[in-house]
DNA sequence: GCTTAGGATTGG
């Protein structure tokens, strides 16, 4: 066979040895000590002629001296070489020559005693990946290059596979299932490749050794085998592990580093190698669907598989098939979770960071088959769970009950547990993110910030199940009009307006992308829009109407009953409660609108927990009044509501006695805002979608209370669920990552209409009379 | 001691 450089830079040969390789002492070759990823150099000075054994195999036989230990009693060993290696060996190496060798499996020695050599020999062959560099075979001085005995590999293209081979090759890995614990002995893992012939082969890979077996991590990866025997199984080429099987893994991202993740054996690994990896990064870049990003616990939805990649924070026995891992990867799942119920004795994990992280983690249930390997996972280790099933019992009930995750038994669609080591680039960014949760944020599900609802629901899950369904049908329906028939957008933009349209077409993109943001309040009457004034424009408010003391002369009248208290703090701030009563009678709490003077925004807040009502007024000299209209001018429940500045006129306060006096006052905010002069302002959506057809792409705004989302605008704001609710229609709608093909169709009606000014013309466009459809919300 | 699994979800 011919012999190789190892490697050869800009066309100088270099002397190299892959660097991870480690010199050996001699006297350090012993057995029980770890030599992967040693090798031991020497200068041959004897060999022995090539010869057969008893089974066929050939043997080579050669003694290497350690140079640097010359001094030492013993300083040779005895090298047995087998198989092709011996074979090509032979061809090569002569007396004289320095000799590295690595990969190879110490033995005792049995002639020691007769020859005088170390006690352990070493054992080379191919099978084993040993490999032998010779150096300076042509001028033996250290100016040449180590050159290689390692047999040059062959790769096989996967069409090209015969039943009964043993080949090498290289792959893109289109399916596999993590290493999981067979029947058998072993650790078994399956996977199945494709190669630019685009014929698939799945391979069946056995080893005791868990190392031993690939480091995939995701679909997409590629690998390199050597030596996998090729059988034939159900008239399909199959893998299969055979004597010295071993196996590289790399990223399968264009332009990501070619690091090979290895049990560490030793491997051969050149530019020829590196190259094939590139280029196949290229091809499967371009003919293999790789999934979009990966699902996120804030993505989740009923009644799907995915996988997820977390943080184990706590586990716990359960029974003797079950078992409980309890895991974290910073954002929160939208849906109440459940929690399996286990001994606090038989909880493993760190009590504070349970405790902190309480809302944050999810209980996994794995079963039969992932028990044992979920038991030997170290806390605070990172896990891809692959095909994790969230299954909610009673989603129609009333009472929705909490989204359970199950990891079934079983190893269906790669179902199991794999542990991502710390290099991996996606745990890498996933303990970026986990360092960056404000864990006192998750605690209060009222206090959800924007900054969660931005970042953590762009990574959408990308379920197949989900695609299919919207790919199928209209991920909206039309709420009347379906008698019309479709008209293409290219045909629209060529019209006058106005006019309307039924239009099926796919939502390319919108805006804002920070759903809060497409929150305003419009006036019907003057039709203005504004945005919704934060809270600190509340307190400002208030503060500035606590400056004026309640007046005394206006508590206790006919239609309310009055409180009032000083602070006992530094400000000495005077606090006045109006009551309003209801047939003389003051109401239940629930049923009760009340009227505070000198409230702070917290004090406010809280009374809007307990009372049905709360308008925050000021005294003068004759009545109480409304504040300025940048403040609330009413609270009910979680919903601030605002009048129009410019179209409203504040009637004095006692106006509401007319309502107070009603048979069983509802107290409406509507009826409110009329009796105080109040054009009441409404919170809508706001938002421009892009749609597109295949004709041609037109935006269309969407100005919506409540129909389109069937989520009231108004509640968005304190409510964490419909937020998440909301951004997940979004996902639906628009799923982030995915190319044109693979967006759903939306059915919708929409209207031109004109709008000119002085200086030009414009047709716009809003979608009217549609609504998300009843399985996406 | 020479098998294990051989891709194709849903139970607890």
């Amino acid at each position: 066979m011919p012999v190789q450089l190892l490697k050869i830079i800009k066309g100088k040969s270099e002397t190299s040895l892959p660097s991870h390789l480690q010199k050996e002492d001699l006297q350090h070759l012993q057995e029980g000590l770890d030599h992967t990823n040693k090798y031991f150099q020497g200068i041959v000075i004897l060999f022995y002629p090539l010869t057969k054994l008893g089974d066929g195999t050939d043997f080579f036989k050669i003694v290497l001296q350690d140079l640097d230990n010359l001094c030492s009693r013993i300083n040779s060993i005895n090298i047995l070489i087998y198989g092709k290696m011996a074979q090509d060996c032979a061809k090569v190496i002569r007396r004289g020559d320095t000799i590295v060798v690595a990969g190879f499996e110490l033995a005792k020695s049995p002639t020691a005693r007769e020859d005088g050599r170390h006690g352990c020999h070493l054992e080379l062959s191919e099978e084993a990946g040993s490999i032998i560099y010779v150096r300076g075979l042509l001028f033996p001085n250290f100016i040449m290059p180590f050159q290689s005995v390692a047999p040059k590999y062959v790769y096989t293209p996967l069409n090209h596979l015969k039943d009964g081979t043993v080949v090498n090759l290289y792959g893109v890995v289109k399916f596999f299932k993590p290493p999981y614990v067979s029947k058998g002995t072993d650790y078994c893992s399956v996977v199945t490749l494709v190669d630019p012939s685009n014929v698939k082969l799945t391979c069946t890979l056995f080893n005791g050794n868990l190392d031993a077996l690939p480091k995939i991590y995701k679909v997409g990866d590629i690998v390199r085998f050597h030596r996998i025997k090729i059988r034939e199984y159900n008239g399909q080429m199959q893998g299969i592990t055979s004597a010295g099987f071993a196996a590289l893994t790399f990223d399968g991202t264009v332009g990501a580093p070619v690091v090979p993740r290895t049990s560490s054996k030793v491997y051969t690994f050149m530019d020829e190698e590196q190259k094939t990896i590139e280029e196949l990064r290229v091809w499967a870049a371009s003919n293999l669907s790789i999934s979009g990003p990966a699902a996120k616990l804030s993505g989740v939805q009923p009644m799907l598989f995915f996988d997820l990649t977390c943080q184990l924070v706590g586990k716990a026995k359960v029974d003797g098939s079950s078992f409980l891992l309890k895991v974290w990867d910073g954002t929160k799942c939208p849906y109440p979770t459940w929690k399996v119920p286990v001994e606090a004795r038989d909880l493993e994990g760190e009590k504070v960071l349970l405790h902190q992280l309480r809302n944050l983690t999810v209980d996994i249930l794995v079963y039969d088959n992932h028990v044992q390997l979920a038991k030997s996972l170290k806390i605070g280790s990172f896990l891809r769970i692959y095909s994790i099933h969230t299954k909610q019992s009673n989603a129609d009930a009333e009472v929705v009950s909490p989204i359970e995750f199950h990891l079934h038994g079983g190893t269906c669609y790669g179902r199991g547990i794999g542990v991502l080591p710390e290099s991996n680039p996606d745990v890498k960014e996933l303990k970026a993110f986990l360092e960056s949760v404000d864990l006192a944020d998750s605690q209060d599900m009222e206090s959800m910030s924007s900054v969660e609802l931005d970042g953590t629901f762009n990574n959408v899950t990308d379920l197949e199940s989900h695609l299919q369904r919207c790919q199928q049908l209209s991920v909206t329906v039309l709420t009347d009009h379906q008698d019309l028939n479709n008209t293409e957008l290219k045909t629209i933009l060529n019209s006058t307006a106005p006019q309307q349209y039924r239009i099926r077409a796919k939502l390319r993109t919108y805006k804002p992308q920070k759903l809060h943001q497409s929150i305003k309040l419009h006036c019907s009457k003057c039709n203005s829009l504004q945005e919704v004034p934060d809270g600190d424009d509340f307190d400002f408010v208030l503060q500035g109407s606590a400056i004026t003391a309640p007046n005394t002369e206006l508590h206790n009248t006919s239609w309310y009953d009055s409180v009032m208290w000083t602070t006992q703090d530094q400000k000495q701030r005077k606090i006045a409660i109006h009551f309003v009563k209801h047939d003389e009678m003051l109401q239940q709490p629930e049923d009760t609108l009340l009227m505070i003077e000198g409230g702070t925004l917290k004090e406010v807040w809280k009374l809007t927990k307990r009372f049905k009502c709360v308008i925050p007024v000021r005294s003068t000299e004759d009545d109480l009044e409304l504040l300025d209209l940048s403040a609330p001018f009413l609270l009910q429940g979680n919903i601030k509501y605002y009048g129009c500045k410019r179209c409203s006129t504040p009637k004095p306060i006692k106006s509401l006695s007319s309502i107070a006096a009603e048979q069983r006052p509802s107290w409406e905010p509507t009826e409110i805002a009329q009796a105080l002069g109040i054009e009441l302002l409404q919170y809508v959506f706001i938002m421009k979608f892009t749609l597109v057809d295949g004709t041609g792409a037109l935006n269309a705004y969407l100005f919506d209370h409540e129909k389109f989302f069937q989520i009231p605008a108004s509640e968005i704001f304190t409510n964490n669920f419909l937020q998440q609710k909301m951004q997940m229609t979004m996902n639906t709608l628009c799923p982030p990552g995915r190319k044109l093909d693979d967006l759903p169709w939306l059915e919708c009606f929409i209207k031109s209409y004109n709008v000119r000014d002085a200086v030009k013309h414009q047709v716009y466009y809003q979608i009217f009379d549609t609504t998300v459809a009843e399985d996406v919300v």
